[in-house]
DNA sequence: CGAGGAGTTGATTCCAATCAATTTCGGTGG
DNA sequence: CCACCGAAATTGATTGGAATCAACTCCTCG
C-alpha cells in the first residue's frame, strides 16, 4: 500500500495504510513532478484550497506575516505530511502561506476526492479526526510556549525543532538543514539578533556546536531541559 | 431533534442536528444535573478523558498553569460548545483543566458511544472534523497574535472575546461576565495589572466604560481596530 | 572582483513585568 | 446593622529582557 518512501526514520506509519487498493486509485492521487526550488510558495495566504499536498520528499514551511510584517513560521512538514488540509476542511481560504525550504516533491490529493474519502470511510474519517486533533494539541502547546517562555527557552524548543525535523547527518552530526538564522527566529517567534545571541550563547556553554552555518547539538539533554524553564 | 436549548442568541445551530432520533438516543447521553458552581472543576488536567462533555448552561474556561506558575486560559466554552473532545480523540490525558466560570450545567457523553457514533455516521464524523478544523484555525490565530501583539492589542482581544463569550445585558449592556481582572489578563496573557492599566487608557478613550465590575463596550469599532495592530 | 545578503556584535531604547503601597469592595460574624 | 477581614482593584516606581538601531565582517555568487 505504500505509494511513496520516505527517507526518515522518524516519519509516522503511512497516513494513507487505512486504504484498500480500490480506494487508492479513487483518489486519483496527482504527482506533481515539478520539484518545487528552494523558496518557491506551494500556496498563498488569501487563495482558495483546490486540494491537498502531501509531502513526498524536503521540507516546506507554513508561515505568514502579522500585520506588523513580521514573519511567524507555524508548521514544519516533511515528507509523509499532509500540507493545506484544514483550509480545505474549513473552507476557507489558507490563512498562510506555504513555501519550500529545501527542494520539494508534492502530490496533491483533489478536494473533492478527498472529501468523498472521508464519506465512505469512517477509518479514514478517523484518522483524518487524529491528525486534526494532533496539530491541535501542537498548536495550544505552541500557544503556552510563546506566551510564556523566554528566548532562550524559545530558541531551545526550536533547535529541538529543527532536529526532529530535519534530522542529523550521519557522519557530522549538524543538523540537516539550510535555514537561515531569520528562519530560526520566525519558528522561536524572536529576532534575528536574539536568535544569534542565544545560539552563541549556547554555543559557549557546550550545548551546541557552531560551524558556519551547520548546527550541532553536543548535548540534547542540556538543549531539552534549557527548553523547559527548569531552574537547574 | 433539540434537545437542549440555548439562551445565547449568538449559539451556532446544534451540534447534533444531523443525527437521527436513534442516532440521539444511542447515545446514552447523561444529564449531570448537579450544577457546578463558580470555581468548580470539571476536569482536570493529567487526568484521563472517559466522556466528553456539552455545555448547556454557564460558561466553562479551560486553562493551565505553566512551569512558571502563570495561569494561561486558552479557550473559554459556553453553551452548545463541546469540551474535552480533543484529548478524548487523541487518547491523550488532558492537557489543561476545565473550570466553571459561572454556575454551569452539563451533558456528558460516553466515550465509547461518541466513537460509535463518528464511525457509524459519516455526517457526524465530518461535524466533528470541521469542528476540530475551526479550533485549529482559532488556536493558530491565537498564537500569532500572541508572539506578534503589544498588550493594548492583546487586551483589546480579550474584551470582544468576552463581548462574544457573555454577550451584553439587555438593559445595562453590559458584558455578562463576572470575571476577575486577573482572569480577563490570563485570557490576554498580560498580567493582572497592566490589564487594568490597559482597560482604564481605554475607559478614558472612551472605548469601554468601567463601572465597578461592569464593562460595557462603547464602541466596539475603535475596539476593534484597536485589536488589529492599526496605525490608526 | 564587486555587491549584496547573511551573520555578528555592541549600544540604546522601551514595553511590560515586577515590586510595593493603597484603596475599594464584598461578604460575614458579632 | 455595622465593623472587620481578606480578596480584588488600582496606582506608582523600578527593573529587566528583548527589540531596535547601528556598524561592521564575512561569505557567496554572478
Amino acid at each position: 500500500m505504500q505509494f511513496f518512501k520516505t527517507e526518515d526514520k522518524n516519519t509516522h506509519k503511512c497516513f494513507f495504510s487505512s486504504l484498500t487498493h480500490e480506494q487508492v486509485m479513487s483518489l486519483k492521487l496527482e504527482r506533481i513532478d515539478r520539484t518545487y526550488k528552494k523558496g518557491e510558495f506551494i500556496f498563498n495566504e488569501g487563495a482558495f484550497p483546490k486540494a491537498i499536498y502531501v509531502v513526498y520528499r524536503g521540507v516546506v514551511k507554513v508561515h505568514k506575516y502579522g500585520e506588523n510584517g513580521k514573519e511567524q513560521i507555524t508548521r514544519l512538514a516533511k515528507a509523509g505530511d499532509l500540507l493545506g488540509y484544514r483550509s480545505l476542511l474549513n473552507d476557507d481560504t489558507y490563512e498562510a502561506s506555504a513555501s519550500a525550504i529545501e527542494q520539494t516533491q508534492l502530490f496533491k490529493i483533489p478536494k473533492d476526492s478527498f472529501f468523498e474519502l472521508i464519506k465512505q470511510n469512517p477509518d479514514f474519517s478517523l484518522k483524518v479526526i487524529k491528525l486534526l486533533s494532533e496539530d491541535l494539541k501542537q498548536s495550544e502547546k505552541k500557544l503556552l510556549d510563546m506566551v510564556q517562555k523566554s528566548v532562550r527557552e524559545k530558541v531551545a524548543e526550536a533547535l529541538l525543532l529543527l532536529n526532529e525535523k530535519f534530522g542529523v547527518d550521519e557522519v557530522t552530526k549538524a543538523i540537516n538543514s539550510k535555514l537561515t538564522r531569520k528562519e530560526i527566529g520566525d519558528i522561536a517567534g524572536v529576532t534575528t539578533e536574539s536568535t544569534i545571541r542565544t545560539m552563541s550563547e549556547f554555543n559557549k556553554e557546550n550545548i551546541i556546536e557552531i560551524q558556519g552555518k551547520s548546527i550541532i547539538i553536543t548535548d540534547i539533554e542540556k538543549l531539552k531541559s534549557e527548553a523547559e524553564n527548569k531552574v537547574a
